[in-house]
DNA sequence: GGGCACGCTAAGCGAGCGCTCACCCTTGCC
DNA sequence: GGCAAGGGTGAGCGCTCGCTTAGCGTGCCC
């Protein structure tokens, strides 16, 4: 019943800047049994079993373990922010990149699951100070997105009424991905990405622009 | 079994059918408080003393903390359930009962959004056995929305490629109000539900036949 | 090669958890 | 009035939690 180590594919490594490498070790035992149960149903002791260590070898890493949380949560803000930005920031027409931001963010909740989803889901669990800065970059994300909608209403590519209800309904529709995915299912994150951003654009009124790719 | 009102106020009660009285109190406690902080961070102290009893009052009723999660998993899937069969099962074209199934199912996300978020959320806190059965509940939610799908389809209304792949996220759209839906925010669970109507009718192609917008 | 900083462990602390138990109130029936 | 039944309580059990502390092994610097 326990999982294999395997640190390479579906899971890409952003956590390549948490320096010491035991530090890092903790943090992705973290991610994954948070994923799993939820951080109020981890114990330090089940992570500090998972990064092959005891129990008070996480605290000369981290001074509590809503440090940990902390830090993952900024660290997966922080990526998908640069996500939505590269598309956001990209060439071409905005048809094209909030197809691209909408296909890469999915991309990123299906195949980094776990990380995803503590992200996504856990941000309550945190205390008042860290929940208000991670709330500054979740802003960051919306303005991305809405950046790109207001861009294509201006242009005449889109056809949207409510601007900030539809950019919501959009951030909404990737990041319920993390909570319903699944690695063993029939779809592949490429795939599900591709089917959303199809979705999205008919949600804009894009539909008239270039021909029906599939 | 039939309720004489559902569609008005914010919080429907659906818990009329929890027969003592005490019990309902400790329910609607117990929903309000793993709203709140989730299942595993709540006490059954902090239960009991929300419904004005002692802690051990919560077992006089209940066998377990998990039992009470249970009871208001399977009557909250059982509502919603319900709220899509009632819009399928209507009369009208396949658009008009899909734009009523959206719209009903968001108000109910949202306008419930304590109950609505045990609900979907606290899924994975369940044993395996009470699990195993509202999964068989989220498969008739499911088949509900598809087979709308697939009749707009059928009639032509609808151009849709992947039938069950737009089902999912029509459902994850409506799911994630529960995530983000705020009661002092700047909209009714009627404008979120009317918005996402509008905004699904144009994911499955609809737009052509009805009303440019609403 | 001796001192020492550092990464780590074994053991365990106080607190709070889910849950139990002995007992107390009402209520209703005879 | 006697008394069983059942909803309720105060106290507390056994356990596990997040976190701490004393001490150990190892590698680096002088």
């Amino acid at each position: 019943m326990s999982t294999a180590e395997e640190t390479s594919g579906a899971e890409a490594q952003p956590w390549g800047e948490v320096t010491p490498d035991a530090a890092r070790r903790l943090l992705l035992a973290a991610v994954e049994a948070f994923a799993e149960r939820g951080y109020h149903a981890t114990t330090t002791r089940d992570i500090a079993g998972r990064a092959g260590m005891s129990p008070a070898a996480l605290y000369i890493h981290y001074k509590t373990k809503e440090e940990l949380l902390h830090r993952i949560s900024r660290i997966g803000h922080e990526k998908a922010v640069a996500i939505l930005r590269t598309a956001a920031r990209a060439e071409g027409t905005p048809t094209r990149r909030l197809a691209e931001a909408v296909s890469s963010f999915v991309r990123w909740h299906a195949g980094g699951r776990t990380t995803a989803r503590v992200v996504q889901y856990e941000l309550d669990s945190l205390g008042a100070e860290a929940r208000a800065e991670i709330l500054g970059l979740r802003r960051q994300v919306d303005a991305e997105v809405r950046g790109i909608i207001e861009e294509g209403v201006r242009s005449g590519e889109f056809d949207v009424v409510d601007v900030q209800g539809t950019t919501l309904a959009v951030l909404s529709l990737c990041i319920d991905v993390a909570r319903w995915f699944n690695v063993d299912g029939p779809r592949t994150p490429e795939e599900v990405g591709a089917l959303y951003a199809d979705l999205v654009l008919r949600m804009v009124g894009a539909g008239e622009t270039g021909p029906a790719q599939r």
